[in-house]
Formats: C-alpha cells, sequence, structure tokens
DNA sequence: GGGACCTCCTTGACAGTGTAAAGATAGCCC
DNA sequence: GGGCTATCTTTACACTGTCAAGGAGGTCCC
C-alpha cells in the first residue's frame, strides 16, 4: 500500500518511520521506504543525501514524537516536582520501550548528521521538556550538573533497563537523585 | 596483512576487533574480516552462526577489553571509595570514547546473541568491577538501587557526553550521587 | 587396509543493499 | 517558444550476508 498523496519527501520519512517501527532498527532500507512511498529505489537520494541523509530527517521526526511521549505522561502527572520529573522520564522510557526502532536511530545510528537544523530543534526541543523538569529542584535556576545526571540516567536506564528493572525500577533511581517530597 | 596464524575462529574475532577500531561500526564486515583473516568470505560460517554470531564472540571480547580499561583506570587511583569509583567509571569513559567501534557492538548492535555463554560471562565480569566499586557505599551489602544509578549515569554520558561535558564534568554528576569525602 | 565419518574450508551462486550516471517528464520564467 | 530547474525513472555497479555443493585432510572403527 502507498502513502496516501503526500509530498514525496514526507511520505519517505513516513515510510520510514512505519518500517522502523514494524521491523525494528534492521526493517529500515531505502528501497523498501522508497517502495512504500511509491516511488522508484533511487527517488530518495534526491530529497536526501543518502542514507544518512534519510537516517537524519528520520531522526529528527522521531525526535518530535519521543518529546510528545514525554509531554503525554506529563500531562496525568501530580503536582509535585518528582512526580512531574519521574512523569517525564517514564516517558522517556515508554517511548525507549516501544519504539525501539526510532530509538536506535536517534542515539545509536552512526552516521546521524548531527549539523542538521532541524535535527538541532527537534532534539533541543526533547531536552526542553527534561530541563524543565529539573528547573524546581535547583531554584527555578538551570543546574548543568542535574540536568546532565537526570539525563544520564534515564537514558542509561532506557538501554540497560530490561536486565535491571527488577532490582531497580527507574523511580527508585530517581528517588536516590531527588528528594521525593519536594 | 594476513593474521600471524591463530586458529581461524580467533583469527577471525581479531580482525574484527581490528577493523572496528580502525573503521568504528561501519568498519566491520564478513567478507572484510574473512579477507583480513586469510581465509575465504564464507569461512566465518563454520565458525560462527552469521554475522550476528560475529558480532556476539567480538562483543564478548570486547567486554573483556572494556573490564581491562576499567581495572587499568583503577591501579593508579587513590584510596578513597569516591576515588576508586570515579577512577573505575573514568575507565568506563575512556573505553567508550576510544573504542567506540566496539562499544557499539556492545551496547548497541540489535543482533547480539544474549544468551551467549562467553558473552554473558564477560559483561558480567565488566558489571563486578563497578559492583565492587558501589560497595563501600552501602556498607559492603550489594545496592541493587544504587548500582543501577551509577551504571547508569555512566552509561547514559558515555553516549551523551561529548555534548554535556564542558558544563557537567562526569565528576561533578557522580558527585551529585554520592558522599565524596568518604 | 579400507571405508565411513567428521571438521574445516573453498568455490560459486543468489537476492538484497546503497550509490551514481544518464535520461525522461513536467512546470515555470522570460 | 527556448532555456532551465526540480522531480523522478531506468540502468548499472560494487558490495553485502547467506546458502548449497563439494573437496582436502584427519580420525575412528572394523
Amino acid at each position: 500500500m502507498t502513502q496516501s498523496s503526500l509530498p514525496t519527501r514526507d511520505a519517505l520519512i513516513e515510510a520510514g518511520l512505519a518500517l522502523l517501527i514494524e521491523g525494528g532498527p534492521e526493517g529500515l532500507t531505502l528501497r523498501r521506504a522508497a517502495a512504500r512511498a511509491g516511488v522508484s529505489h533511487a527517488a530518495p537520494a534526491h530529497h536526501f543525501k543518502g542514507l544518512p541523509g534519510l537516517h537524519t530527517a528520520i531522526a529528527s521526526r522521531a525526535f518530535a514524537l519521543f518529546t510528545e511521549a514525554m509531554l503525554r505522561r506529563l500531562a496525568t502527572a501530580g503536582d509535585s516536582p518528582f512526580a512531574r520529573l519521574l512523569a517525564i522520564c517514564e516517558g522517556y522510557l515508554d517511548f525507549a520501550r516501544d519504539s525501539a526502532g526510532l530509538f536506535h536511530v536517534m542515539f545509536a545510528c552512526p552516521d546521524l548528521d548531527d549539523q542538521d537544523p532541524a535535527l538541532i530543534v527537534e532534539s533541543a526541543r526533547a531536552y526542553g521538556v527534561l530541563r524543565e523538569g529539573c528547573l524546581p529542584f535547583s531554584g527555578g535556576r538551570p543546574d548543568p550538573v542535574l540536568e546532565g545526571l537526570v539525563w544520564s540516567s534515564v537514558h542509561g536506564y532506557a538501554l540497560l533497563g530490561p536486565s535491571i528493572s527488577d532490582e531497580a525500577p527507574f523511580s527508585a533511581v530517581l528517588a536516590r537523585i531527588l528528594p521525593q517530597g519536594a
């Protein structure tokens, strides 16, 4: 089935997202994405700089979905700063678990163009959600070390989680960093 | 240049390691490893279950090198528990930075066989170094949550480090988790 | 001794991949 | 209409992982 009638460029990105969601990191191929978008296998070359370019464009869209996942959890969170930051992190972990293919392209793809403006914007937006969640713990002023700690922890946990989540649920890990009462 | 005269299986692993070190995650190929080991392109099939099998065997060896990197730092560390754990983490970060290709296969390769006995042993050994470094902070008794936190943090930091290390060096991050005086 | 068997490896073939070059088609501007 | 560009197709190529068939060399068993 071909994509409805998006401009080809968007259709290719959408097809790539679908392939990653359905088939994991290995599911995405230039030619498969092209076929799914209903164009020839060489069409992507005109819209992206090769496979790395497609990866980058997909990562950019994926970061937007990633941000959504965090905000979705945040919307139903309690009022305390701890509950809010925990919700953000759980959105983070939701995404890493449920969209492993996208997560892989975003963070483990060796050929991303990290100079790409759209990618920079979208990843900064995602980071911004986490930053805001951290603010209440440093009196409203940004605290890079705290942000780095939380960001590193949740990111590392997303990758290691499956093997340690029984003995160390993330809420317990986060509680070790931050005061829960606040 | 072909490998000296190791058994073919080891020669293939060694060749794979070299390719990853020289060419990063993309540098390793079944056929290239075979050529470098001085055997035909199909020889690996007899020693490993396809490319995933070679990946797994390489990851196993890489975990051993990884453990070494941590122990090397630990050997020249100070006596305090904090200095020792920090040294271990810096060995961790050394390896992630200097052997990005190996690190990628170990942690970001989607096709590893995580049931492989050798891989299980070697990765557990690496985890053990970190565990031991954490022990003094929980009165000599294992504390899974603390271990999970430290492990997650350093692992996440290894991936994000390049973009945050200016404002948040890892020593500062670790200091936020653990008492420095001890 | 001879035959069966096994391990290790090679050769050859195949479908699938990313990429590049060349050309077709259409729209637009002057 | 003439030139021009953007978009896409076709064709081709080198490279990848995997599979099937087979061969050399040793071992074991009778």
